[in-house]
DNA sequence: TACTCGTGGTA
DNA sequence: TTACCAAGAGT
């Protein structure tokens, strides 16, 4: 068994060692840091890393992205996902320079921020600011989950808080609090994964509760899936599209080839078919072209913010001209 | 509380 | 191919 000040110092002395080097990491700039964990919402590391360095070198600043156009910021965002996250970081970023362009200075000052919640607000506080705020995310729950053997759900709020209070316990003997969450979310993404956990590289392994690894956390219950079918009208003339920018569904603000009803389409050839994911739904998008478009309203695809789904289709209409 | 919101990688 | 996953937040 080791008590938390020992833990506390194998896991700072390992991140030391083996951190990844990643570009957010190069300082410890509120604003940087900020971005970077909104990009890391839900998404892997790798996937979030030319996504950051191309947002930097657009907006390197709050002021910087607080004066930019909501569609560019859109662009800037399309092909990560979740984009009300780049709309409430774009709103908490006009928010901020409207109050005089400081950010804020404590983690309850960046939890009143729109996208910022108990995660983001403790992570931005302990890395930027040295505040001793515990977080947990997925990586500290499963790291939580099997070190503890507390044999708990993953979506179980009781292993949340358990996870909370072990952090807490942690940070109580670190000089550097943002290092040591780090060491605890880079544990999880690394050496404590979902599937394979090296325990043979683990710094804390002499003291882990967990017999059986695989068996922390319990699964979750999860959502059934719905299959759709969506047909879309696919109307091109000199590479420019008709596209329409969704004000609703589950991209608004992004852009797409227009929705159609069967039936109601005339002058129409079958293009094919995409296959799209969106969480729970799993949607067969048929894609028809319109002949004879006189091309009003023609829009460039690259010129506007595509979804997913709007990129597959231009894809797939882009193969077939 | 339970549901909603993307996407691309991996086994 | 399917299932599952990855640094959550808002409603």
């Amino acid at each position: 068994m080791l008590d938390s000040a020992t833990l506390t110092r194998r896991l700072l002395d390992w991140f030391a060692a083996r951190r990844r080097e990643l570009p957010w990491r190069r300082d410890a700039d509120p604003y940087r840091v900020w971005v970077s964990e909104i990009m890391l919402q839900q998404t892997r590391v790798e996937a979030v890393v030319p996504f950051y360095e191309r947002w930097m070198a657009r907006f390197p600043d709050v002021t910087a992205l607080a004066a930019a156009d909501e569609q560019e910021v859109l662009r800037r965002w399309a092909g990560l996902g979740y984009y009300r996250r780049a709309r409430m970081l774009h709103a908490a970023a006009k928010e901020v320079v409207a109050a005089g362009g400081a950010l804020p200075a404590d983690r309850a000052g960046w939890r009143a921020l729109p996208g910022v919640g108990e995660y983001t607000s403790a992570a931005i506080a302990s890395i930027a600011l040295g505040e001793p705020a515990a977080v947990v995310d997925g990586n500290v729950k499963r790291v939580a989950a099997r070190f503890l053997a507390l044999g708990l759900a993953a979506d179980d709020r009781k292993l949340h808080q358990a996870a909370e209070a072990w952090g807490t316990a942690l940070l109580a003997h670190a000089p550097s609090p943002g290092d040591l969450n780090q060491s605890l979310m880079e544990l999880g993404a690394t050496v404590c994964t979902p599937r394979a956990p090296r325990c043979g590289n683990c710094p804390i392994a002499a003291g882990c509760a967990a017999e059986e690894p695989l068996s922390h956390p319990l699964p979750p219950k999860k959502t059934p899936w719905k299959e759709l079918q969506l047909d879309f009208l696919i109307a091109e003339k000199g590479g420019r599209y008709l596209l329409e920018q969704k004000r609703t569904g589950w991209t608004p603000g992004m852009w797409e080839p227009p929705g159609v009803r069967l039936g109601r389409m005339v002058s129409t050839t079958p293009l094919g078919s995409v296959r799209h994911t969106i969480t729970h739904h799993k949607i067969e998008a048929r894609a028809f072209r319109q002949l004879d478009w006189d091309g009003v309203g023609a829009v460039d695809p690259a010129a506007v913010p595509l979804s997913g789904l709007g990129r597959k289709l231009i894809a797939l209409a882009e193969r077939g001209r």
